[in-house]
RNA sequence: GGCGGCAUAGCCAAGUGGUAAGGCCGAGGUCUGCAAAACCUCCACCCUCAGUUCGAAUCUGAGUGCCGCCUCCA
């Protein structure tokens, strides 16, 4: 088990990363609220936590990981009536959509993916506790509210002062809610609305309690570690805190972590501002790898200016590291001196990707190993495996030919030595019209697959 | 107004006390029958001003600029 160091948002600082049970994790993700196809926003946060699990793994865990569909909002329901349709099949429409953009990234599923709507057992459950607690009330018109005021923690994770938060409210005051700070755990029906049965009438979860609810139910009181956009640190995360640890009375999360956002001129990528590209639309003009590797080669927390221009760039960049692997070299002849250089390449890359997921020094470390490989025609297999954490396909660097071609390529390099050129030449249009690319060296010959 | 974050080369981007990784672009070179690729060299007064320190991009203070959260948001 490698260690691996965490920058945990509560208390703003890297930590050494400990889980509850020895060798296994339990990994929450906020996931969407399916109204609309996901966009580059949403799909940093899904490749940053993806390549965190495969890094996990890879440390030697075991990892369980949840992500959750918010399937019933305000928007869900204004969206779905507008277009005339049943609420569950217009939020089936965006998670199948969904599913097909995570799988085009590449990303693995999640172990688990709860529907907010699937839960609402838990969630009464959980509120009735809060309300016999006296943690939340009831209001007249058969809304839930949280109190705020009776949690003493709260605030913890923003960082947030209650008095602040109130003298500070842009919110208008809302029937029923007894300070501007409360927020709302179950919302009483309207009429037209989808809702479901409750001890209060009625009506339907408000966001904040699905995420303690499903956590808890599949992941246990305290869970090791959730993830998130930094957006949803207040109050969404706050909220799920103060709901869980005034329920279970234990610590909710161990380990925040918190994405940046990606941005358009310096400004957030969000619908409100209509200035989002979907994942989709994206990767109709560009391959996903170039996507994900645009995405990797700046740490997660920091913010990343969205532009298409990188994206192409980051393309060149991760051809040339793919070029590397695929290309099979015909003088392999490793020494102890190189060797150890690989062996500092293979460090250098563990230390940076398990030092708060610092993947794009890692990816610096890939380079500087595609150098040593390239320089001195060793096995690209280290570098191989570095990627594939990363999350890219990478093709087999251990490939054989089949004999004729390999006959080929030994005519071919005989012709040339031989300086019957118009020979060798002829044999190396034959391998391309096999997708077999030569390259030739100082030392011999290399070649790779067309294409790849 | 409250709280938080960011500012490193033409562009992108690591680096949290010891004289600036990596990538893209650009320039020159090596290799070479051709082709392709690769390799080598070059390209940074780390936003400003003070301060702490033997030593700061890295710590402290002030300032400037930008962004985010406080309302749905990844």
């Amino acid at each position: 088990m490698k260690p691996i160091y965490i920058y945990n948002t509560l208390s703003r600082t890297q930590e050494l990363f400990t889980p509850i049970v020895p060798g296994h994790i339990g990994f929450y993700t906020c996931g969407v609220t399916v109204y609309d196809y996901s966009h580059i926003g949403h799909a940093r946060v899904y490749v940053t936590t993806d390549v965190m699990r495969r890094v996990l793994k890879a440390a030697g865990y075991t990892v369980t990981y949840v992500q959750n569909f918010t399937d019933i909002d305000d928007k869900i329901i204004h969206r779905s009536a507008a277009a005339g349709i049943d609420y569950h099949q217009f939020t089936e429409k965006y998670i199948t959509a969904y599913k097909e953009d995570m799988a085009a990234l590449g990303i693995i599923p999640a172990d688990v993916y709860p529907r907010a709507t699937d839960y609402l057992s838990s969630m009464i459950g959980m509120i009735e506790a809060m309300i016999s607690s006296g943690n939340a009330y009831v209001s007249d018109s058969g809304d839930v509210w949280f109190s705020v005021a009776t949690t003493p923690g709260y605030g913890k994770l923003s960082r947030k002062k209650i008095d602040e938060l109130i003298a500070g409210a842009r919110v208008d005051a809302v029937v029923g809610k007894r300070c501007p700070s409360d927020f709302v755990l179950w919302k009483s029906a309207k009429p037209g609305e989808p809702n479901w049965p409750s001890p209060w009438g009625n009506g339907r979860p408000g966001w904040h309690i699905e995420c303690s609810a499903m956590a808890r139910d599949l992941l246990g009181d305290t869970i090791d570690i959730h993830a998130g956009g930094e957006d949803l640190i207040f109050p969404h995360h706050e909220n799920e805190i103060c709901q869980s640890e005034t329920v279970t009375q234990k610590p909710f999360v161990n380990y925040w972590i918190h994405n940046g956002f990606v941005t358009i001129k310096d400004e957030k990528m969000s619908k409100s501002l209509g200035n989002f590209f979907t994942i989709r639309d994206v990767l109709s003009t560009v391959p996903a790898a170039a996507l994900r590797f645009f995405l990797l080669r700046s740490h997660y927390r920091s913010p990343l200016q969205y532009s298409i221009e990188g994206i192409h760039e980051a393309n060149t960049a991760l051809e040339k590291l793919l070029n590397t692997i695929t290309t099979h070299h015909h003088s392999p002849s490793p020494s102890d001196d190189v060797g150890r250089l690989i062996a500092d390449c293979t460090d250098a890359y563990w230390t940076s990707i398990t030092s708060d997921f610092n993947f794009a020094e890692g990816i610096g470390v890939c380079f500087d190993l595609s150098r040593i490989i390239n320089t001195y025609s060793v096995s690209s297999a280290p570098l191989a495996e570095m990627l594939s954490i990363l999350g890219f396909d990478v093709p087999d660097a251990q490939e054989s030919l089949p004999t004729d071609i390999l006959d080929l390529l030994d005519a071919r390099w005989q012709a040339k030595l031989s300086r019957n050129f118009s020979e060798a030449d002829r044999l190396r249009n034959l391998l391309i019209e096999k997708n077999i690319i030569i390259e030739d060296t100082k030392d011999g010959y290399r070649w790779k697959r067309k294409g790849t």
